[in-house]
DNA sequence: TGTTAGCACTCTTTAGTTGGGAGTGCTAAC
DNA sequence: GTTAGCACTCCCAACTAAAGAGTGCTAACA
């Protein structure tokens, strides 16, 4: 059977009525709200075809039709209209974002925050990684008889610092010289490179000196790197559920919050998506059969890559909340662009 | 009317009973289930005074009664035992608090996680203030051509690092300078002290020749200071407020999450909660009339105190409750005792 | 041949009804 | 002071009935 031009008029209908009204959606409806000239009973029979092929379902058999997971395919790719901010909208969001130009915890935890608030969805981001930064140098600095600093500082700006706690005394000379052997035996190298180096035979022959203070520097500076390639997890609009007719059931949204708790799933699942602007409806997330996710990519220091995106059932304003995450990743990326001064 | 012994019990019993049930406690109930040789029907009499009391009231006529918050105020302060804790429960929680020895931040996050699990209530915990820290030393730090790191160390052994990116150049020797002149001119001093200062006008004069560098280090410490400032807020267990009856209702479910999702509001709460273990119940709280909190607090270092506890409806298990939480805080408290190397 | 009106049929939803059960409060007897 | 007995209240779950929405099919129409 064919899709013609008419089939897809009235799918695109009936996705459109279905998103708006979360309710099965008849024939009649289709006939009087869409003014295109047919009766009812024409258009069953065109729904009746387009179940057949599998774009429609039927919750039972006095009920109107249902898009499925194929029909929103269709229309997220052939059918919507890309659909346009408001001025007043772009206003609202690059002034938020742009508040706490800084700091970029804080401007990704407020951008999952406006992203709920505007869509009235689940939605979540998650901090870069620092897996392909590249170190610029390792430097020890102390701070009394027992604790020292371990500064790393990466060559797209990322500077890290922890303090460790020593069993033993130290020199400020000692420090100067092991800085200056890891920086050199590190420099340029990523992260995750680092990480996979059997770092203490690399360094041993140039620091024999320093056995103690070597044990003591070196793990803290691998859990350093390590923390380094963690991603943070925003999440915000948990309570934007209850307003959604598909969980007003409550064993559906103690499930839904409980896949959600799972902050780690949650996260793997965002690191493993592709960049860019991405939609996956219902059966083709690997879990979360029942929703749909659209994300997007931000980017820091011109390179580091971010996401933003929503959580919600498949029912939902594809068209706009694609809009509004596109437009507010371009925004942080736009914020954190290299600012210039960096070389490499 | 006198609260005489038998009426006590069978207060006691009522609570205990409801603690568990959730269920409405009949005159029957009490009468076989807690054998103290009456008829349901003298146990009627005395519920009837009880409720004239205000310990009890009634759902409608023909259901059995439920303890008021002054019940459960009378229960916790005279009529619960204390509830002691199994070997097997007392190890579980050493040993995943113990795990991560170093880092206060996982710890608690580890603590309320598990907190709620072993209640299934609601969990949180805040991490300590710094206000009362008392700065030890200042120092500046060189990172590349435009950028510097703020270093500021506590004499209870804190230490907080903030990039700095600056608009004009440095040396060295300025750095230097600036350092000691800070750490001159507010060691000793706490962080809410430091804050109510007019902090340039304090270091201009030793500072005059470096105006530009002032200019962009005082506003970084001020704003490290006022994070030092801040405690974080963990929470966890969300989602055990489905399996509460309480709770069952959509709409009373999604009201308690939408306030658990102030963090501002929880934060303060327990930021201005007394120290020591603290049950309060329904109406002793000035919002969430509807719930009871325990908390307690946990020492860092001493002396810096965070707190940790649980929030759930008036019916909670407030014997065994207590006891968790308080073994967790005294656990936590051992854990980042002050290590005895510290000088003051 | 595509479109449409008509109609029987299905299924859900809501409101109304009913009976059983749990528990109280009162009274009167022990 | 305690208890048995009993009428009464109120909730709850199950059932019933009616209304409404929508389909699928048939037959007629352009």
């Amino acid at each position: 059977m064919e899709l013609n031009e008419r089939k897809l008029q009235i799918l695109q209908a009936i996705v459109a009525d279905f998103i708006y009204s979360a309710e099965p959606v008849g024939s009649r409806t289709i006939s009087k709200k869409y003014d295109m000239g047919l009766s009812p009973a024409t258009i069953r029979n065109e729904m009746s075809d387009l179940e057949e092929m599998g774009y429609l379902t039927h919750p039972h058999t006095s009920a109107g039709r249902v898009p499925s997971d194929k029909a929103y395919r269709l229309y997220v790719d052939q059918l919507m209209r890309a659909s346009e901010l408001t001025d007043e909208r772009k206003q609202a969001i690059s002034s938020k974002l742009s508040d706490t130009a800084a700091e970029l915890d804080r401007t990704i935890e407020k951008a999952a925050s406006l992203l709920s608030e505007i869509t009235n969805l689940v939605s979540f981001a998650i901090t870069p990684s620092g897996r392909e930064s590249k170190l610029k140098y390792v430097n020890l600095l102390p701070v009394d008889e027992r604790t020292i600093v371990l500064m790393i500082v990466s060559e797209d700006g990322q500077i890290s610092n922890t303090p460790v706690k020593l069993s033993c005394g130290y020199t400020e000379d000692n420090l100067r010289l092991m800085s200056r052997v890891m920086t050199h035996n590190f420099m340029g190298k990523t992260v995750s490179d680092v990480l996979t180096m059997d770092i203490i035979e690399t360094i041993k022959s140039d620091l024999s000196a320093l056995d103690k203070l070597t044990g003591a520097v070196v793990p803290s500076f691998m859990q350093t790197l390590e923390k380094m390639l963690d991603v943070d997890l925003y999440m915000d609009g948990y309570t934007n559920i209850f307003s959604m007719p598909e969980y007003s059931d409550v064993e559906k949204a103690r499930n839904f919050l409980t896949i959600l708790q799972q902050k780690d799933h949650i996260t793997n699942v965002l690191v493993n998506r592709d960049n860019g602007l991405i939609i996956t409806i219902g059966d083709e997330n690997s879990e979360l059969k029942d929703c749909s996710l659209i994300t997007a990519d931000y980017r820091v220091n011109g390179r580091l890559v971010g996401k933003l995106g929503v959580i919600g059932p498949t029912r939902m304003r594809y068209s706009e909340i694609s809009s509004v995450i596109r437009y507010m990743t371009d925004n942080i990326s736009k914020t954190f662009e290299i600012t210039g001064d960096n070389d490499e």
